[in-house]
DNA sequence: CCGGTAGGTTACTCCCGGTAAGATGGCGGT
DNA sequence: ACCGCCATCTTACCGGGAGTAACCTACCGG
């Protein structure tokens, strides 16, 4: 078997498995033996276990992001934009709900690696800001990111806790606060138009 | 040794080690040995690995919540109550900065017996959120906090990679986004008052 | 027909989470 | 003063899983 097909082949399994049962109560074994090889193998090519699971947390976040830049770019407005980006977010791992869990077994992974990926997140999220609100330091467009790729992700999980939240409420809940903000909740209304 | 003292004893040393090097990386032994005991001690008092993790969690998380609800009960306003505990907020993770590593060593742990402790956090700024917003349904006053709350978390994680940024400037950009909104923002000044 | 190499397997080592069984020591009762 | 009891701690061990060394095999170019 050609390397390239084997690699995605081991991501395959490593999404899946480490989705189901946990990062951490998921062996090496138990993967290769999933794939249809011994456990060499899976070292050959990733050369421990945890790069095997930033490989596979590579694969699904690049996935997600993927969905969320086709939604805002099809989007004809800013607000229609974030509300769009936020809602697929919120379907896409509806549909792939395995892959979230992916996300939250970030542990015992070398934190710096972990950020480099999800940056590619918030980055992405700071040129759309950069793009609606020119001007802006760089600085504070990237703490914007933040602050809307850390709320999404802890809806996320709450969303995972509470099976009753759909993604329409969760996005309704992010716009609330990201959009209109509470100064303008608190007086009572919508934001001004 | 009584038995309460040795609890508080074993988890300050749990809640140094693991903050230092990482839960992955720290040995039971190794725990132990800063405290001058042995291994099966700890399993006495706290049953596996995992449950040290949890209690050192949530004596950390306990801090941090009395940190920001004293910063928001002094506070006049809505808007100074949001700005002045999350202002204290990232002050404490700068005095007691191993401490915060501990939030994101999440990883191998029950997610129920974690959220449950987080969940402290979150109700407590759902309740502040209440009181501001009279008559909002519950599960949105909910979803606002976990907004805030996410933010704040991948905010800190953020100033943890690039020291640059100050608990000044981390504040502002989470009132930005939370008080202000983009709504605002995007139409090129501040909140209308 | 043959050597070399990519890709794979078997068979280990070592570390660490977790535990069983025994030592120590203070304290109340007689 | 002595004895037994309970809490507390230690030594010594088990099992499993991450990671590796050494060997095997089948294909491909000459």
């Amino acid at each position: 078997m050609p390397r390239a097909e084997r690699e995605r082949q081991i991501v395959d399994a490593a999404v899946a498995v480490f989705g189901e049962r946990g990062y951490a109560e998921v062996s090496m074994e138990a993967v290769a033996e999933r794939v249809g090889v011994t456990k060499p193998v899976l070292y050959t090519h990733f050369g421990s276990k945890e790069g095997l699971l930033l490989a596979a947390i590579a694969r699904a976040r690049s996935e997600l992001l993927d969905v969320v830049a086709r939604a805002a770019a099809a989007a004809d407005s800013p607000e229609a934009m974030l509300r769009g980006g936020t809602l697929e977010f919120f379907r896409y791992l509806d549909r792939r709900a395995p892959a979230w869990q992916l996300f939250c077994s970030e542990a015992g992974v070398t934190d710096t690696a972990l950020e480099e990926i999800r940056a590619q997140q918030t980055d992405f999220t700071a040129a759309l800001l950069a793009a609606q609100v020119p001007g802006t330091e760089p600085a504070r467009l990237t703490g914007w990111a933040q602050v809307i790729v850390g709320a999404c992700e802890r809806l996320a999980v709450w969303r995972g806790q509470d099976e009753s939240v759909t993604a329409e409420q969760a996005t309704e809940y992010l716009m609330d606060m990201v959009w209109s903000g509470l100064a303008g909740l608190g007086r009572g209304g919508a934001a001004p138009a």
